[in-house]
DNA sequence: CCGAAGCTCAAAGGCCGACC
DNA sequence: GGTCGGCCTTTGAGCTTCGG
């Protein structure tokens, strides 16, 4: 039986990747000449196009968008597979991880992480990349465009695995001299001011409004926010309040704004949060040290 | 020794942005 | 709008390596 050239799914992976011969071939250690025939050894073998004119670069097929992925997995794993018994050297190791998290886990334990980075791995760079589009993490674990995602959700595909980091309360910030803080906080007196809902996609109803609909009341969101700093930074000249995962209060008073906080005067579930990657990285020793000194991260503050 | 495979070098041709 | 230079991909020619 003839096997395929193994060789080409190491040029597709860096062509797809850089979307350029040039770019492709400077990975690979060869000129762009022999990277075009290359190319259109892909090409044959392939039966499409892969990669076509589009003015000075090249752009990807259908057919090539749809191979990415399963390209980038098989490279990685070709990768493991010859690389897994070298023992992990810290010290040199070069590498820029991949987290997507918002600023609940951003506020308080990116410092302490990227000191154990840099004490343990000081030539790894620790990179917070922006939400896509649409909630592609899945796609973005499975691609490798993520080393790990740091979020509450659990909507995540089947063979996603996931690591409980720790579990936070939802307290509230409103400005000093806010007139919740005149009389007894309670629920009613809570529902009756304005709100800011913190959804990187967009939403205004939560958890909160749940528990308030439990208790026969409703709230009205007035603003919504992507992260929670964003949403802090309207408290100080207005009546709005932020309800916020308790830590990351120690990082807002750092702040200096004139806010202060009040507990929820209602019951409401704690939150897991959670870090999640895809089953390839389980034996990356490099990807398992990273998962380790986040949880000790998260272990060690408050 | 010979052919196949893959490489480099050099050159051609297309596209884009800057400049007049 | 036309010209020019730079960048990119592609291709022809020739070289090296390797296996039969």
């Amino acid at each position: 039986m003839q096997l395929p050239d193994m060789n080409l799914l190491v040029a597709l992976d860096a062509l797809l990747d850089e979307g350029s011969v040039v770019g492709a071939a400077r990975r690979m250690n060869l000129s762009p000449a022999a990277m075009s025939r290359t190319l259109t050894r892909i090409r044959d073998a392939v039966g499409d196009p892969v990669l076509v004119r589009a003015g000075r670069g090249l752009v990807p097929t259908p057919r090539a968008i749809a191979l990415r992925s399963q390209v980038r997995q098989v490279v990685e794993q070709a990768n493991q597979l010859f690389s897994a018994n070298h023992d992990l050297d810290l010290a040199s190791l070069e590498r820029a991880f991949n987290l997507r998290a918002n600023d609940v886990f951003i506020a308080p334990f990116s410092a302490p992480l990227l000191d154990a980075m840099r004490q343990q791995a000081p030539r790894t760079v620790l990179r917070f990349v922006p939400e896509g589009a649409g909630g592609d993490e899945d796609q973005a674990l499975r691609d490798g465009r993520l080393d790990l995602y740091i979020s509450a959700t659990r909507e995540l595909g089947p063979e996603i695995k996931v690591q409980g980091l720790f579990s936070t309360t939802f307290v509230c910030l409103a400005r000093n001299d806010h007139p919740i803080f005149d009389d007894e906080i309670t629920a009613e007196r809570f529902a009756a001011f304005e709100q800011i809902s913190v959804s990187r996609r967009g939403r205004a109803l939560g958890p909160i409004d749940s528990a308030l609909g439990v208790l026969g009341l409703q709230r009205r969101v007035a603003l919504i926010t992507p992260s929670f700093h964003s949403g802090m930074f309207s408290l100080p000249d207005s009546e709005l309040i932020l309800p916020l995962p308790e830590h990351m209060l120690h990082s807002v008073a750092r702040l200096g704004l004139p806010l202060r906080s009040f507990r929820m005067p209602f019951a409401l579930e704690p939150v897991q949060v959670m870090q999640a990657w895809h089953p390839r990285f389980d034996n990356d020793p490099a990807h398992r040290w990273l998962r380790q000194t986040l949880k000790a991260c998260c272990s060690r503050q408050p």
